[in-house]
DNA sequence: CCAAAAGTGTTCACGGTACACCCATGC
DNA sequence: GCATGGGTGTACCGTGAACACTTTTGG
């Protein structure tokens, strides 16, 4: 069934940049294209913006879709508009990002799509359409969110210890911090709830596991906070 | 002539919120719309995309013919895309915030366009669409990225004294700044040229011209530099 | 008992903040 | 000469950064 109008249109799709964590490496999310263009090569997960949908549904449909991912963080990222950036015509991208646990999902996500992947960040093969410079933009705001905004813990799992997060934060942030001066400065923010588990399986002291406080923080949030680290 | 495809699309617009800065307050420029839907009401300037121009240019195109600015900064801000954000049919648009030196461009935007205003941000008018919320959005942005990056002279004449400087940051910040603490931090970023010009006509002591070196300026951001204040 | 990571305080330097008076100019 | 804003320095406090050893546990 055809659809016409009186000028032309670009075509409005979504792209999601899928961030995890594992212990060694921060992670992103790429599928394995099917069709031209870029047949074989691997992409962003994403597609065509239904008219009936917001983009941030369009963006979890396909996220659902194409990875078995869903309920994860999601934020809107910028919008990549240039004339070209698709070879068969017009297409305008609203690029999300996302933060997954990797280790609550990481079943479902080899379920069902079995073209889809985690690579390290730095070691990204080459990406279809300006995919590369979407990831990039991508990187650059989760850094820089990080600094004043808690969202880390969308990456780890629901408990979790003081170590993980500074690795965590150490592998965003693409630098070294100081394990007692980290730890200060996050237990100060009294947003993390002492649980009276610790770690299992490790061969070496276990490790206190922590939880995040949402609730409290999102009173804070309310109450115009600041939590730079 | 039609254009006709297989599914449905969203129409694609630009709008923006245009920033701009006069002795008392911080304005945005609205324009009256002369056709339904929401006739007679005042809106952001804004239009749709044509197929052959990228995002930014489209957004600047509207700017030039709706209120006659060019050569502003612009920057986009966010992606609306509720479904019915447009009674007529489904837009997707896409926001950009402006800022301009009011004083270099008073006579222009009267010219062009008779319709288009200025109105302090804290007295506007009810808005057209979703317009409310994207000037909301953009108000925010324009406050946290004030805090870490050197935008500011973008709203003042090339020349400006230090008061200026400082007025600017408390219109936009909301509070009051100390006098020497500004003046010792923004001096101390070294990114001021200090004119041998003073203020013309004042009835008191005439204030020091400063410039914003903005070579120097692009140089260190190049390098990474962090401009907070 | 050894390896591996957990956990824990103090010192110091710097930057942010608070604060008040004299100066130049136009009317 | 008076009203108006321009211009200037210091003292204090709190925060961020640097830094090393003991404890616990599993193998």
């Amino acid at each position: 069934m055809p659809h016409t109008y009186e000028y032309p249109r670009a075509a409005l799709t979504v792209d999601c940049v899928v961030f995890g964590l594992d212990d060694e490496e921060l992670k992103v999310m790429l599928i394995q294209r099917g069709q031209e263009p870029f047949e074989g090569q691997w992409a962003l997960p994403g597609g065509f913006v239904h008219v009936d949908e917001t983009l941030e549904e369009a963006a979890r449909r396909e996220l659902e879709e194409e990875t078995g991912l869903h309920k994860v963080y999601l934020e809107q990222l910028y919008t990549f508009g240039t004339v070209d950036r698709d070879p068969r015509e017009r297409v305008v991208s609203v690029a999300y990002y996302a933060l997954v646990k990797m280790s609550d999902h990481k079943v479902q996500a080899a379920t069902d799509a079995r073209d889809a992947a985690w690579f390290g960040v730095h070691d990204v093969p080459s990406l279809a359409f300006d995919h590369a410079e979407i990831l990039q933009t991508a990187l650059e705001r989760l850094r820089s969110k990080l600094r004043y905004q808690p969202i880390g813990f969308e990456l780890l799992p629901k408990k979790f210890t003081l170590s993980q997060l500074q690795r965590l934060y150490e592998l965003v942030l693409e630098r070294d911090l100081d394990k007692r001066n980290f730890r200060k400065r996050v237990l100060a923010m009294e947003l993390l709830i002492e649980t009276d588990e610790v770690e299992q399986d490790v061969a070496h002291r276990a490790a206190r596991l922590y939880r995040f406080d949402e609730r409290k923080y999102r009173r804070l949030v309310k109450a115009g906070f600041n939590f730079e680290l």
